[in-house]
Formats: structure tokens, C-alpha cells, sequence
DNA sequence: GCCGTTTTCGGCCCGACTGTTTTCAGTCG
């Protein structure tokens, strides 16, 4: 039998997305709860920890919201002879092309089959998108019933959108946007309130646009101001109660204005995230109230109740007010009917950083710090921290032989003992009263590590992580990195998934083992809390805090300004629903000391 | 087609915008 390649989720996800847009095509009213089912199950796909293939070796399909008996039997049919009977006949006779054009912003089933019939071939399969903007600047859409010449231009213009799509940004550029533009905001008298909303206020690892509440009297003055904010480059939209802006790299930033007595439904609405203002609503609507953007409204009555704050929208459904970070429907609401939300981990309780790299020179073959050990050491007091860790990359094997590597590594412990030395018993000094031996060490392919024993005995204790080969199969990058967490000495799994935002994709590994391995043998997991990393992400945290599994916070600092972005990796905890004792480095140093041991 | 601390049957999130329309369908966030 010819053996398939799995799928991915997100191949997954396509497919169901596909077969609700054929039943969309049809016409019957009983099939208007099925495409939601369709397209329901496809998002909860999309946004699964696990592959469903692995769910579907061990039988678990059924755990996945959203995917029923029926789905389920033809995801088994899927799995097991690589197509299923059923999607196929759905979307038998619909053409491919229709699939491609969705992908274009205003175009949604049935106008992309419209297209497509219409136009037959002159829409190919190749390049159908590319044909579909040809046919528009010709003039011929507009000429179809239906169609005028605005919907010709919209077309244009999304397709548009679509070929110079900007990326994601990263947390922190949205950030400091964010910042800037609220700083302007509040040279208007009239802004009373101001707070970035969406994935911002979430904190999510990646931004699209930036949306900003404010509350006011006076809209029309607040958004005359915003449009005047000096970055704009272009002002997109200009409303009665929202207004769009760009600025550089391509941002968007939306604002959003009400009074100041609804202030609180506009900020539960536009913070979203989707997923939990559908569960939200669907919860409030079995209590028979509505919610919107406005305020809450009993089903069936006239009126509409305002709140001025989030928390008051909140508990008036009789859920405590849950914390931004966990709004993403992963039993938030739930949680926040029973009283037990976790109390996240905050920033004032961090008291180390577990990776930094200084400019000592380990002979690393990857790259080493910039800033010295005595700055990094008055940066970290300056931010109360209690200790640090020294992380630099392991000495090149390549270019030198064991023993030299032994000899550096001596160097720099001796380097490590005198500035300790330097600053023991100095109780007057706050933070960095013990400076820690570490190393981040390589895995190999192989599942080796390239410092042998009489290295690894001059650390207090390592870091290991991947930095080469990153495509292995998951069965061979989980032995790799198992092998790799062997050694004794080794303490933290470092930026574990390896996966660069907006550049590469995570490596395959089988999570539940290594978590396994991580609970048996006492290794902490980092999350790494560079911008670009952000590693282990949110979902990951979330499965090992729920395994009980310890996390440690290092912001891998190749310069003093970069041990700033601690911020960011207790987003990223905070996400997981971690609380302070699931985070190593909020131990005193005291304790640290007796678990390092 | 899915799902259940009021339901295993009878429900299923909300509002806005847009274009082509004389009252609405399609799409989006």
C-alpha cells in the first residue's frame, strides 16, 4: 500500500474549510448550522497543540472541540486511505480555482464560484488570482450581474492587500507603536482613557494591527487628533467612531472611541480574542443576555446596560475578570465561573535571568555578547535582580581540541569566582549577589554534546539547545534532543522549539515525551524571552505548567539593553497560565542555590 | 454537524459594512 505522507493541521484545517464552503454553495437552510460546524472544527484544528494525526493513532479525534461522530469518521477515512469519500463528493464538481480566490480579502464562497463559472478558463488553475486582477483592470467584472463597478475596484484593491501582504510584526515593535500613539492621544484633553486592545493587549508572540481604545466626550475632536499623529504616513479611514492610520513597516492602527460609560464593553469587545467572545456570548446567551461592543441587553427587552469598566461587564455575567492573556477560549470562562483563575506571574517577581551572553571570550563558533560581565552584573542590580547566569556559547569544536577546550572553560570559571569575590558579602548591594557558571551547549545530531566531561565539571550547570539540523523527523529529533538532556550537569532545556517568528517553523518533537523525561529527571524547560523566540510558546507552557513541569525565564541577552525584554517572556508564562511557583527564577536566591545543587 | 452544571433535542454570537439593491445577501472582525 502506498503509504501518504500526513497531513498537517493546517492542511487539515483547509480541507474542512473547503467542504463548509461547498456546503455553502448550497442552498438548503438546514445547512447553514453545518457550515459553522465545518468551519468551527477547522479553527479548533488549526489551533491544536497536538497533530491530529498523533490524536488519531491513539483515538483520540473525539477531544478536539468542534469534531464530532461525523467528522470524525471522515477524518478516519482520511487517515487511513488518504482521502475521504465523503469530502469528496461535498465538493465534487467545484472548481479548484474557487479555493484560491477565498484567499482574497471580500471574497468569500459563493462569489469566488461566480467568478469562476462565469469566467470558465479565462481563470486558471495556474495562476488564478493573477487572471482574476487581469479580467478586473480589463472592466470585465463589472460587466456581471451583481457586479459593478465598485465591487471591480474592491476587487483590485484587496488583491492588492493580498500580493503585499505585510507580515506579522513582533510584540515589541506593536508596543512601542502602541506607546507613542497613546502618548500622543493624551495631548488631547478630551481623551479620558486610553489602552491598546487585540492581540496587543493579549500580548500574543506576533501583532497584525494595532487597535486603540479611548474613552471621550468628544469623538470627533479625539479622532481629528489621532489622523494628525506625526508617523502617519496615510490615514485609511476617517469614521464617526473608528479611525485607521499606517505607519512605518507597513502597521495599521486602528482606533476606537465611546463614551466613557460604555468604555468597558469596547474594551471586552475589541481585545477579543475572537474565540473567547464567541464562547463568551454563547455562555451569556444560556443566562438569556446579549452582548456587543455596547454593553449587555436581556434577550427579548428593551434597554441596554453600559459598564464602564471590564471588570463590571465581567462579574455581571458572575465571571471573575479574566486577564487578557487567557482570553483565547482554553477554558478561561470556566475557570472564571469557579474562582479559579490562576494568579499569573508578574514582572516585579522575577529575581534572575537564566541566559545572558557576555563578551568573554569562550571561542564560540555562534555568536558572543558585546557587553562585558561587569556591565551585565550592573544592569542586572539595577533591575533587583538576586543572580545571574552566564550562558555563552560552548567553545568551537572544530577549531579546538579538547584540552583547549577544557582550558577556556577554566578561564572563564575563574573569571566567573573573582567577580563573585568582588561582590560576596556586600549585603548593601540589591540584586546580583552571586553570579552563576552556565554554558548553552549544543545538541548535536547525533544527540551528543560537543564539551566533554572534564568541561561540563568546571559549570555550575548547563543550558543545552538545537541550532543545526533542524529538519530530523520527530522520532529521531526526539531521541536527539532526549540524548542531549542526559548528562547530569544539564539543568534547562533551552528555547526548545528553535523556531525563529516570521522566519522558520519549530523543529518536530514528541512532546510528550520530552515532557515526560523533563518531570522524571528535573529539567527545567525556558522560555526564551527574546522577541524573535518567544520559546516555548503560550500553548506549549500551558500543557507543561498543567504537567507540573518547572519553567525557567531567560532573556538570552547578547548586550545589556536586550536583558529589557524579561518583559516579553513573562507575556509568553502568563499565557501558558503560569503562576510564580511554576517560574525557577522567581526563587530567592537561597533557594536557588539548594535546587542547583 | 456539534453539544449539554437548566437540554441527548433543539438550539446554535453579534453588529457593521458594502454594493447592488427597493429589502437584502455576502463578508468580515
Amino acid at each position: 500500500m502506498r503509504m501518504h505522507k500526513a497531513m498537517t493541521n493546517l492542511e487539515i484545517a483547509e480541507l474542512l474549510r473547503a467542504v463548509a464552503a461547498a456546503y455553502q454553495l448550497q442552498s438548503e437552510s438546514k445547512n447553514r448550522f453545518r457550515i459553522i460546524a465545518y468551519q468551527r472544527a477547522a479553527d479548533s484544528v488549526e489551533h491544536s497543540s497536538s497533530e491530529l494525526k498523533d490524536l488519531w493513532d491513539e483515538g483520540k479525534l473525539n477531544e478536539i472541540a468542534g469534531i464530532g461522530p461525523s467528522i470524525s469518521k471522515h477524518l478516519d477515512e482520511l487517515f487511513k486511505k488518504g482521502s475521504s469519500s465523503h469530502f469528496s463528493q461535498v465538493m465534487k464538481g467545484l472548481p479548484p480555482q474557487m479555493f484560491e480566490l477565498m484567499i482574497i480579502p471580500g471574497i468569500g464562497a459563493k462569489t469566488a464560484y461566480k467568478l469562476v463559472t462565469e469566467f470558465g478558463s479565462k481563470i486558471s488553475e495556474k495562476n488564478p488570482i493573477g487572471d482574476l486582477e487581469e479580467l478586473a483592470k480589463e472592466g470585465k467584472i463589472s460587466t456581471i450581474e451583481n457586479f459593478g463597478q465598485e465591487s471591480e475596484k474592491d476587487i483590485l484593491r484587496s488583491i492588492a492587500e493580498v500580493k503585499g501582504r505585510s507580515k506579522r510584526h513582533l510584540l515589541p515593535y506593536a508596543d512601542r507603536i502602541a506607546d507613542e500613539v497613546i502618548e500622543w492621544l493624551k495631548k488631547e484633553n478630551e481623551v479620558l482613557k486610553a489602552d491598546p486592545l487585540g492581540s496587543l493587549r493579549r500580548c500574543a508572540s506576533t501583532v497584525g494591527d494595532v487597535d486603540i481604545a479611548v474613552a471621550t466626550k468628544n469623538p470627533q475632536k479625539v479622532l481629528n487628533h489621532f489622523t494628525k499623529f506625526p508617523k502617519a504616513q496615510r490615514i485609511l479611514e476617517k469614521g464617526g467612531a473608528t479611525s485607521s492610520i499606517v505607519v512605518p513597516s507597513d502597521m495599521q492602527v486602528d482606533l476606537m472611541v465611546q463614551p466613557q460609560d460604555r468604555y468597558g464593553a469596547l474594551l471586552q469587545h475589541f481585545t477579543g480574542s475572537k474565540h473567547h467572545n464567541i464562547a463568551l456570548r454563547e455562555f451569556a446567551l444560556k443566562k438569556n443576555y446579549s452582548l456587543s461592543e455596547y454593553g449587555i441587553r436581556k434577550r427579548g427587552a428593551k434597554g441596554l446596560k453600559k459598564f464602564a469598566t471590564e471588570e463590571s461587564f465581567y462579574n455581571f455575567l458572575g465571571l471573575d475578570w479574566i486577564p487578557p492573556e487567557l482570553r483565547e477560549d482554553t477554558g478561561e470562562i470556566k475557570a472564571a465561573l469557579n474562582h479559579q483563575l490562576p494568579k499569573l506571574v508578574e514582572v516585579r517577581e522575577i529575581k534572575a535571568d537564566l541566559q545572558i551572553h557576555s563578551s568573554f571570550d569562550v571561542e564560540t563558533s555562534h555568536d558572543l555578547g558585546e557587553s562585558s560581565m561587569e556591565e551585565i552584573v550592573n544592569k542586572a542590580n539595577s533591575m533587583g535582580y538576586e543572580y545571574v547566569a552566564f550562558t555563552e556559547h560552548n567553545p568551537s569544536h572544530s577549531r579546538h581540541s579538547e584540552g583547549q577546550i577544557v582550558d577556556i572553560l577554566r578561564r572563564k570559571k575563574e573569571a566567573i569566582a573573582k567577580l563573585n569575590e568582588s561582590i560576596k558579602g556586600v549585603k548593601s548591594i540589591k540584586g546580583a549577589k552571586r553570579v552563576y557558571n552556565s554554558l548553552e551547549i549544543d545538541i548535536l545530531p547525533s544527540g551528543k554534546l560537543p564539551v566533554t566531561e572534564k568541561g561540563l565539571e568546571t559549570l555550575d550547570f548547563a543550558l543545552v539547545s538545537i541550532h543545526s539540523s533542524f529538519r530530523l523527523s520527530k522520532s529521531q529529533m526526539t531521541k536527539r534532543v532526549i540524548s542531549g538532556l542526559m548528562h547530569p550537569k544539564v539543568k534547562i532545556f533551552a528555547h526548545p522549539t528553535a523556531r525563529k517568528l516570521t522566519q522558520r517553523e519549530g523543529i518536530d518533537l514528541d512532546w510528550e515525551k520530552i515532557f515526560d523525561f523533563c518531570i522524571k529527571h528535573d529539567i527545567w524547560v525556558e522560555i526564551n524571552c527574546d522577541p524573535m523566540r518567544l520559546d516555548l510558546p503560550d500553548f506549549l507552557v500551558k500543557e507543561a505548567v498543567g504537567l507540573g513541569i518547572k519553567l525557567t525565564l531567560g532573556t538570552d541577552s547578547h548586550h545589556v539593553d536586550h536583558m529589557d525584554n524579561m518583559e516579553f517572556g513573562v507575556s509568553v508564562a502568563r499565557r501558558g497560565w503560569a503562576e510564580k511557583k511554576d517560574i525557577i527564577n522567581t526563587r530567592s536566591l537561597e533557594e536557588f542555590e539548594k535546587m542547583i545543587k
